[in-house]
DNA sequence: AATTAGCACTCTATTCACGAGAGTGCTAAT
DNA sequence: ATTAGCACTCTCGTGAATAGAGTGCTAATT
């Protein structure tokens, strides 16, 4: 069932009225806020059939109206206009796009979660691109004195990860590259989660010799492959407290007990499809406490390649517009930076 | 004045009742519950007493007593005794410490900050050993692809930081070679703060070849040794939520929001004396934000120098017996193990 | 002389009733 | 088809009434 044209602007109006003052919205307001030409009573008509067709709810009898979710989500859909940037959150954002190469890609990437949080006052969840899709670049064994050396790692990324390893004092400079290089050859190109336990116990086999360094090194290395750490940034938690559905201490204390669950959001963010940007609302989350909060998920591309997703969670009258163009700016940006 | 063996009696059994009640605690409660022999009236009288001399306070004419701030201090000073930590929690301190080894030392601080939290069901805020304060170990520079290469940074206590650095094309292996070996001459055994600005620049003038390789190199030590990055570890951010007088949510959100200005934390706990344990009650604390809630503070030593700070956060109402030995036990055994 | 029983008193927290205010829905007029 | 007008509904804040907890004081007891 098609909404005509004049029940589009009074929904419209609803929707944005509430996100900005959070609180219900009657006929009058709409009425004098918005030039609409049109008395309280016809607004009150017209509001009492988008009631009907669940595109608004009423608190209680007296009171105004409020978007149901279905009401945000055509508003979402079909409603909302676009709104131009501002001057100094694109400068936000080109700032830390400059600094990039200077900083490690997991500074770089809570740099983000920052001017994102700080630009939107939501909370901003970031994960970084995954060590474990991410492409064997190369691998580097120090010795750093007698008996002791480092094994460094380095994906095509930018990931350097290292460990600590013994040497074997016996060992010659020689038969140590010897195997840097075999190993090196034989990982090249491969994308960490790929190096599975067989290839690893095939690499084994071929150097049947100094296995204990072997052992330490190949663990850095399957631990890439089998880490978990997508490592998260969290950016501006305490913004979404401002907000006033958060006037109860125990809905602050169930989310922020959630932010600490690393995996639980992993998976929740990971879920984001490939391509576009997602606006969750409300229940279309599929954790229990998102449920009366809203979501703008997006994945952001490294080196070509899908390696991390972004999230703006606030509440379900977020400002989706001004969001959605920000996400939309800042992955353009970052995808095209390669 | 000194207090008479029963008004510390009394006291006492105030302090504890309301450690775990939290709510004032009149002359009944105090008489059925710890057998002092005395009735509700005589515990009256003796608390008038201790109201007046301050270590206890009425929040209104009708309502039990609380332990003033006064209170609390005699109560850890004098009255306080000494509880034996659990099995399950001598269990969970030594598995961390065995799994130190593995573990990069900054993941090694934030399981501790888990566990501390975990087990004291209060905020930890770990400190981990600054890298300003360590000492040059060994520097690394390694060439990975024509152009480009990374240097590392080794230091004393176990931190390895890294960057990538573009190495001139025309750069013979000799020449690299002989300028790394140089500076570890040069810096070998400094901590990284004595790395002043003003030697660099000798070493720059010893090396007037290289300049762009040797400025990024330089760029990693100089930063390192200015670095403020003692980076700060929070454990159980939620747990002090939990507490009854967290039931505002301004509070918690002011507390939060400090929380994410790890620089004012460091400032504040950095002052913490560098022997033994400290318990810094209410307005003992400099924070405006702290004035209402207790800090047990110590710090730690790696390599046999005072390098982290381990703060336990909870209300004024805090079990400080099991805190103190808490952090007691897990500092000692910190050093000990070098 | 110290302790205790008893009791009046104080203060809080909760409940309830009441009125103001906001906004609706319906009817009748335009 | 739109709008003015009005009765109706529901919330929220205020104030009065009440129950409950705990004190402080006085007088009795040990």
């Amino acid at each position: 069932m098609a909404l005509s044209e004049r029940k589009k602007r009074i929904l419209q109006a609803v929707v944005r009225d509430y996100i900005h003052s959070a609180e219900p919205v009657g006929s009058r307001t709409i009425a004098r806020r918005y030039s609409l030409g049109l008395s309280p009573a016809t607004i009150r008509n017209e509001m009492a059939d988008l009631e009907e067709s669940g595109y608004l709810e009423q608190p209680h009898t007296s009171a105004g109206r409020v978007p149901s979710q279905r009401g945000y989500r055509f508003y979402v859909d079909s409603l909302m206009e676009t709104v131009a940037l501002g001057k100094d959150e694109v400068a936000a954002v080109e700032k830390i796009l400059k600094e990039r190469r200077e900083k490690e890609i997991e500074q770089f990437i809570q740099q983000i979660s920052r001017v994102l949080s700080s630009i939107t006052n939501y909370t901003s969840l970031v994960f970084g691109p995954i060590i474990r899709k991410s492409a064997f670049k190369q691998l580097k064994v120090l010795s750093l004195e007698p008996g002791h050396g480092l094994a460094i790692l380095i994906t095509d990324t930018g990931f350097v990860k290292h460990k600590s390893i013994s040497l074997p004092l016996a060992l010659e400079e020689r038969e140590l590259e010897r195997m840097v290089a075999y190993l090196n050859h034989k990982f090249y190109g491969l994308t960490m989660d790929t190096i599975t336990s067989s290839l690893l116990k095939e690499v084994k086999s071929d150097l049947i010799n100094n296995v204990g360094l072997l052992n330490e090194t190949l663990n850095l290395i399957e631990d890439a492959g089998r880490s978990e750490d997508g490592k998260l940034f969290l950016g501006g938690t305490t913004n979404i407290l401002n907000q006033p559905e958060f006037r109860d201490v125990n809905k602050v204390r169930s989310l922020l007990t959630l932010f600490e669950e690393e995996a639980l959001l992993e998976s929740l963010l990971g879920s984001a499809s490939p391509t576009g940007i997602e606006v969750r609302i409300g229940e279309e989350n599929k954790l229990e406490e998102f449920k009366d909060l809203s979501m703008v998920v997006t994945t952001y591309q490294v080196v070509g390649r899908n390696m991390g997703t972004i999230g703006i969670l606030g509440p379900i009258r977020m400002e989706y517009a001004r969001v959605i163009t920000l996400v939309e700016y800042l992955v353009l940006r970052l995808n095209s930076a390669g």
